[in-house]
DNA sequence: GCGACAG
DNA sequence: ATCTTGTCGC
């Protein structure tokens, strides 16, 4: 029986093959789509993890977008594999996500990571990556700057400037809140950079990160915290 | 060669 | 990501 694509990833994860781990990132490039391919967006799933030594966490929150309330919490706790290299952060963070992501008992439409969709060397971020995947529609949402070029957007809410790769708009640098430093919000898999903006926007509440995220993030910290 | 460099 | 207390400012 032929290796499934998620035992190649796996497997490189477990191997820590630099090099393999580029060439499936070149590989599936092919897949890389800017065009919106989904229906309705009804549960939205923040994902964030947290170290310890050699341990990692990892949470996946669930959100109704009617409602703003969270449907499902699961997590997961394993020995980190991957060493973290700016441009293959996917290969460290995709077996810890996809074993909590396993525990869902309900079905997310849609999944924001925590780091770069497009806005990546090879336009393979840790978003887009787990999109093709998964089959399903992603999001890259970044603290920081990996890749492309931007303009500093304005210092007043709401305010956003395009993120390009080689000329492309891939995703927006967006400043969530005033006097706070912007987030970097790019297409995953299968959601428009314009559409990725809209729905990171429409999850800002009074925190910096999309709800989904923020609560993945205490959640996760909190779930560290009870298991050191 | 030098600087940049998601989490 | 993580190490860490108070503190300045909207």
């Amino acid at each position: 029986m032929r290796k499934t694509l998620l035992e190649r990833v796996l497997s490189i994860s477990e191997s820590r093959d630099v090099e393999e781990a580029v060439k499936l990132q070149k590989e599936l490039s092919r897949h890389i789509t800017l065009n919106d391919k989904f229906s309705e967006l009804k549960l939205i799933a923040g994902v964030d993890l947290a170290y310890d030594k050699e341990q990692c966490f990892c949470a996946v929150v669930v959100i109704d977008a009617e409602s703003m309330k969270v449907v499902e919490t699961v997590f997961s706790q394993m020995k980190i594999t991957f060493p973290y290299i700016p441009g293959l952060l996917f290969y460290r963070e995709f077996p810890p996500f996809i074993s909590a992501y396993k525990k869902l008992k309900v079905n997310p439409d849609l999944l924001i990571f925590d780091g770069q969709g497009l806005s990546h060397q090879r336009m393979m971020g840790i978003a887009t990556m787990a999109g093709i995947i998964l089959g399903k529609p992603t999001i890259g949402c970044a603290k920081s700057h990996l890749y492309g070029e931007y303009q500093m957007p304005e210092d007043r809410k709401f305010s956003a400037s395009e993120l390009k790769v080689k000329n492309n708009v891939v995703g927006y640098v967006f400043r969530s809140k005033e006097n706070v430093k912007p987030i970097f919000i790019s297409t995953g898999y299968r959601v428009s950079p314009e559409s990725a903006l809209e729905i990171a926007k429409k999850f800002i509440t009074h925190y910096k990160l999309p709800l989904p995220t923020h609560l993945a993030h205490q959640a996760c910290e909190k779930f560290k915290k009870e298991r050191i």
